[in-house]
Formats: structure tokens, C-alpha cells, sequence
DNA sequence: GCGTAAATCTTGACACTGTCAAGACATGGC
DNA sequence: GCCATGTCTTGACAGTGTCAAGATTTACGC
């Protein structure tokens, strides 16, 4: 029996390809300006088929959000255990942002979401758990809370949004990752 | 001759009373699903009344932002002229930011605003004029280079937002001032 | 194999949204 | 007193999220 993809009436995967038409849609505008509509058009589907795989737009954009949380996790992970350096992982956390600002985009803006989603909550930890071995200090829900992580979580979450908010001049965004360095070091761990 | 306020054609300030209600309704359910017509009704005005002033949505929005960054120069402005301590400047920003959410939300979300708007570029640098006096080191656009500076920026920034997202647990969310004041101690400036 | 239940997607409708043009009304200058 | 200007309303339009009902395909028990 051949799975007849992108022709009839069953899609194969429109999960998948909604979850990617939502990822453009929201690279170019931002998760407030996503359309469900706009988003089904791209994948060549009904207007309301969107809605039938996720229950309504929150739940779409929950989605990104999870997929964001365990794309991000692996990332971190990566560099983990690549260079094993602290100041490395919250490099890897503003890269994660920029090249990957629709999924960053979207993972931090809880009133947009469904907060008690499982699926979510589940990616959230992960990456939360990756961030504390980096970092050192969360509790079993992945709450960080000792100061040392608190502290570079901040540095490196606060960094990472002003840039990408335009907040910063053009010394900074030219070389935005040897600045971060710059300041991470100025941090008593 | 005698302004009839708030009961004939002509309202005396809808401009301030629109902007008020856009405060309250985006206190309500954020900066991304503030309605025109919703904050007409609030007013007790016609439904293109707001469209009318601002020009459209991005208008009111940036207005609210504008005023926003004038009120959290002020908070900023008060703290330093009292204390002098860079610390308790920092503790300011996070409590504007709880205590002026609305503002403060609508403040750091540029996709939603007209970015060259000329009240909001005025009113952004006079904020971040107050920030350099704190932290000392800014451009004449207002753009904070020195990386003590942006190192205090970016960590109470990034502090303020993962609070109000409510990506800390409640160890930290029932004292973030104390919190804030213990990881800004560790920062070398 | 077959028939029925379930899953997947479409269609049509509804109330709501931002925006625009045209009109009603009030105010200020002459 | 009259006209021009600014303020606000009214009515319309296309686009939105969401829901119910229908069409179509797959899956499963027998």
C-alpha cells in the first residue's frame, strides 16, 4: 500500500507540515501576527484544518513552542558536551535565538500558549535540565534557583532579548557573541 | 463657555481616555490582544474613533510605548536621584515592570509598534539617558556600548523577563527584589 | 473480503476584528 | 453669520478564529 503524499484527501503528515508553515509564518511576522488561515493556505490545505490538529491557535503555537524547547535543548546539549565550558552553552543560547527566532520567539511567550499543555511542560523541563547542568542549580520541576545560574540565566536571557529586540547599537550587533563573552566574564560564578 | 466634557459630540481628551483604556485592556490580556473596538467601548466611544487618532492599531500601541518609556525614565530618574546606587536602579526597572506591566510589555515589543515614530524615539532615548547615567556608558543615539553597562542592563532585563514570564519557581517569585540584589552583587562592574 | 466505526479533512456559517470612505456635528477665525 | 477645520459616527468591506455538519479515507473486528 503506497502512502500517497501531497496528493489526496489524507495528507500523510499535515501535523509536520503545519508545524513547518507556522515556523515561516511566524519567521516573517511574529507568533501575534500567525494566521491560521494563511498558515493552512501555505500547506494546501482547508482553512480550517489547522484548528481540527491543534483545537485552535494556541494550540499550534504551543507546539512550536515544545518542538522550540526540545530543538533548543539539543543545541545546548551539543555544546555541553562538546567544550564542557558554561560561558559556551550561553553563547550556544543567544545562536539558538537568532537562527532559530520564530521557535525562540514563540517558546517565550506564555500568553500566546496553552501553559498547562504535557507536551509543553515536558520540552520545558528538558530544557530547563539542560540549562542546569550548565549552570547548576534547579529543582525537580526544573525550577533554577541558585543564584550562580539565576544569575547567568538572567545575564544571557536578558542579553539575547535586547539584541534581538534592536535594543542594542551597532558595535554590539556587529559582533554580538564576542561581546556576550565579554560580559559573561564579568560574572562571579 | 463651558467644556462639556463626557457628554456631547466632542469628548475634551479622548486621546488620554483612549490611552488609559488601552492600558487597562492590555493589563488584562496583553499587548498582542488588545482590541480597537474593545477600547472604543471602554471609552464609551464610537468604533473608529481610536483608528482616528492614532491612525491605526501599531499607532495606539506606540503611544501607550511612549508614554510607557517617559513614566519608567521617571521611576528610574527618582531612584538615582535618592540613592545614588546603581543596585537599587536596577531593583527599579524590575519593579516598573511589575507594577506597570501594561507599559512595560508594550514597551519592549517592537514588532507591534511603529518603529520610527518620533514621540517613541524621544521618549526611548530619554529612558535610556537615565539607564546611562546608572550605568554609564551610552552613545549619542542612546545606545549603551560599555560592557559594564551592558552587562547590568542585559541581567536585570533578562531577570525582569523570565520573572513575568513565569519561568521561575516560587522560591524567587515570593522575594525577587532579594533575589535581584544577591545576583547583581556578583556582577564585576 | 466486508461493513462499520473512527479518523481526517472540507465546507459553510457566525461573530468578531482592523481599516477606510462618507457623513454628522462642533469649534474657531474672519 | 458663515466657512473651514477638526472631531467623532456610521456603514461597509475583507480578513480572522471557531464551530457544526458533511464528505472522504483509513482501520479494525469478524
Amino acid at each position: 500500500m503506497v502512502h500517497c503524499v501531497n496528493e489526496s484527501y489524507h495528507h500523510g503528515d499535515l501535523r509536520r507540515a503545519l508545524i513547518d508553515a507556522a515556523v515561516e509564518a511566524i519567521a516573517e511576522g511574529g507568533p501575534s501576527t500567525l494566521s491560521l488561515r494563511a498558515v493552512a493556505k501555505r500547506a494546501g490545505v482547508s482553512h480550517a484544518a489547522p484548528a481540527h490538529h491543534f483545537g485552535d491557535k494556541a494550540g499550534l503555537l504551543t507546539a512550536v513552542a515544545a518542538e522550540g524547547h526540545d530543538r533548543f535543548a539539543d543545541a545546548l546539549e551539543r555544546v555541553w558536551e562538546a567544550t564542557g565550558d558554561f560561558a559556551e552553552v550561553g553563547v550556544a543560547y543567544m545562536r539558538f535565538a537568532i537562527d532559530n527566532r520564530a521557535y525562540f520567539e514563540t517558546m517565550f511567550r506564555p500568553e500566546l500558549l496553552h501553559e498547562g499543555d504535557p507536551e509543553l511542560a515536558r520540552a520545558e523541563a528538558r530544557s530547563r535540565a539542560t540549562l542546569y547542568r550548565g549552570t547548576g542549580g534547579a529543582d525537580a520541576d526544573g525550577h533554577v534557583y541558585r543564584a550562580s545560574a539565576l544569575a547567568a540565566w538572567s545575564l544571557v536571557h536578558g542579553f539575547t532579548e535586547l539584541l534581538m529586540g534592536g535594543n542594542f547599537g551597532p558595535e554590539v550587533a556587529e559582533d554580538p557573541e564576542g561581546v556576550l563573552r565579554d560580559i559573561g566574564s564579568r560574572l562571579r560564578l
